[in-house]
DNA sequence: TAGATTGTTAATCGATTAACAATC
DNA sequence: TAGATTGTTAATCGATTAACAATC
């Protein structure tokens, strides 16, 4: 095991790890080699090997890895376990739609509350999650020390925002507002989900083929 | 100007560049040197002159680059004038937050049509966008050709809707259900809005911090 | 034991950065 | 003209792949 400083390159492989191995582990696969698993994820079986050796040794020669036992180091590595706590800030349709559809217990993510400014939305409820007014944001955040912020709110506010929840002690970011988010303080990190430059991306292959 | 392979690492910076020269441009800016565009994205200017020099030769020497016809040339190779048309498969709550809030126009891409099984949202629309059933799925593609798919389907059935759209003739997929596709057949992309990956990401990154 | 497969070191490949002649 | 900045070639750096001894 090497102790380097771990690329970027590999940190975003894992994720896709994770994915793979939590589906064969659903599928009652009990272990897999480097080989069969890169096959699967159509990368080579050394890059695999290489990449799981910056953090340990999780296989055993002649055997491969064991897949409950590989998840869960992964899981472990990417902090999954950890119970990270979530606000979501801005309630409208996006907001909307990952309350409703995504899974954030499954990586390990528990939604505290969201907040809007519309009078409309303020007291309703979604899944369980209140939805709470914008200027109760300082209290709760001080009473409840949330780890994460979802970004859902217009462009013009997202810069603002983001610097008003950095100053309350929210240290990271998923960001879905499309704009390039910054700060001066260290240890707070932007998650960008960049819409637009993925189907820019698509635009650009399906345009040239 | 060299014409061999271009590598996914510059094509997934052409958005990022067109993302700025338009916000550059909508600002009044004229001109920009690499330099300048550089320290504003955060890379190097001698990565901005390589990439670019992909594609053609766009600037001029002891001036820099024209920010209108920059981003220009590259809305160009990213193909937004080609005027793509889209469906929306599944206009459940996050279909309904992209036709919502997702200006497509401004990438250029036109919404076709949305489609959905569910009989409550048959009929109606939603931002001028009328929403059909499924089972209208095979004349309408047959009648007005899109190019893209946005799949926004449960997961038990994102594949076998990729494999029917892909029999219509569908060369784009623009995939927001965590589910990795594939297909035999060529010139067929796939562009992946990972959700679960890039909160995996953020998770990783503040649980070592 | 024999076969399989790991973890790791070395070799290769590709991407980024630096340097600089060309020229606006 | 002199200064600035490009496009491109060369140098460096880092990431991927190959090879193989170790060993289950």
């Amino acid at each position: 095991m090497k102790k380097q400083k771990i690329s970027d390159a590999v940190i975003h492989r894992l994720p896709r790890y994770y994915r793979h191995l939590d589906d064969l582990h659903s599928r009652g696969v009990v272990r897999i080699s480097s080989n069969l698993l890169g096959s699967k994820m159509g990368i080579t079986a050394s890059q695999i090997r290489q990449d799981l050796s910056c953090f340990g040794e999780f296989g055993q020669q002649g055997y491969g890895y064991n897949v409950a036992v590989l998840r869960k180091e992964i899981g472990h590595i990417l902090g999954v376990e950890n119970g990270h706590r979530l606000i979501i800030i801005g309630a409208g349709h996006l907001g909307h739609a990952l309350l409703q559809n995504f899974d954030f217990g499954a990586v390990g993510f528990q939604i505290d509350s969201a907040f809007d400014i519309s009078p409309a939305l303020i007291g309703t409820e979604i899944r369980g999650v209140t939805i709470r007014s914008m200027d109760e944001l300082e209290d709760y955040v001080a009473a409840y020390r949330p780890d994460v912020a979802v970004l859902t709110v217009p462009q013009a506010v997202a810069q603002p925002m983001a610097s008003r929840l950095i100053d309350l002690g929210i240290r990271g970011f998923w960001n879905f507002t499309n704009v390039e988010l910054s700060t001066d303080t260290p240890g707070v990190f932007f998650e960008d989900v960049h819409f637009v430059d993925t189907l820019l991306t698509l635009s650009y292959r399906i345009s040239r083929s």
